[in-house]
DNA sequence: TATTGTTATACTCTATAACTATA
DNA sequence: TATAGTTATAGAGTATAACAATA
């Protein structure tokens, strides 16, 4: 088996390319993880927001996670014919969406998904650590989202 | 114009989730400094790798990058139709790649560019802060790569 | 006029499988 | 047997443009 061939300079100086290396290996993980459900990481995170705001439209769940108007349609379509959300009228062009039973214990089944994830792909920092990690992320993407 | 509504609570412990979002801005922003040159960030990349280490192959370089040979094979293909790449036989399976004068122009601008989107999106970090962000990111990565 | 939802479409990046040729 | 390179193909995620219906 050969040897991996270390990175070489240029990157070492990139926040950039190791966000997304990363960002790369814990998605795949996820992925993974998730694939047993039929879930896909991104329909996970629509399920966790409607859980935590019933009632929320697509449109607003799109502004939140940073998903367009036009990728939200089919997605929302799919987890309702798959009986994992429900919608209602909120006036004619807006729609409320809510978790049917099935759509909950699906979430919960994402939520061990990616609590599994999470252990496995960041357990070398403590909880201080990944807190701090988690607040520098956050911040910084808020301020590129303006 | 509608305010952003804020992200709901169970993304809040999750740093695979901060880690993709700014990811997904930072990548975004590089993809659009790229685009004149019409050139792909993980194009750049390869640029980058060869230019560090003349004569390389492809394999190393999916080695050394994460990616397939699958996909390095119609990439290196349209870098080399582009006269930014040239291949010279290795033994009679591995080609070794090296820069022209135009590839070696082109990495100088996309390096540019990178500089430009490291600036932009990570300003708010002094440069203690960055040498440290992108050691722990990149000892999470290789961590899981083995 | 602006917003919601929708459809169509294209692109980047990644993934697997199968093949040829060479070591 | 293992490796280098290639081709075909599929899938996730994102992007823009255009449209109808509604606010």
């Amino acid at each position: 088996m050969a040897a991996l061939p270390p990175l070489p300079d240029p990157f070492s100086e990139l926040v950039g390319y190791h966000l997304r290396r990363l960002s790369q290996l814990v998605m795949g993980d996820l992925a993974e993880r998730l694939d047993s459900l039929d879930l896909r990481p991104t329909e996970a995170s629509v399920l966790f927001v409607i859980a935590a705001t019933p009632g929320v439209t697509q449109s607003d769940i799109g502004r939140m996670l940073g998903i367009k108007r036009a990728n939200m349609a089919p997605m929302v379509a799919t987890l309702e014919a798959r009986g994992l959300v429900s919608r209602s009228a909120v006036d004619g062009r807006s729609q409320a969406l809510r978790l049917t039973a099935e759509g909950e214990s699906m979430r919960a089944r994402a939520r061990n998904a990616t609590r599994e994830n999470e252990r496995r792909s960041f357990a070398s920092l403590s909880d201080a650590e990944r807190a701090a990690l988690i607040d520098k992320l956050q911040t910084l993407w808020e301020k590129l989202e303006g």
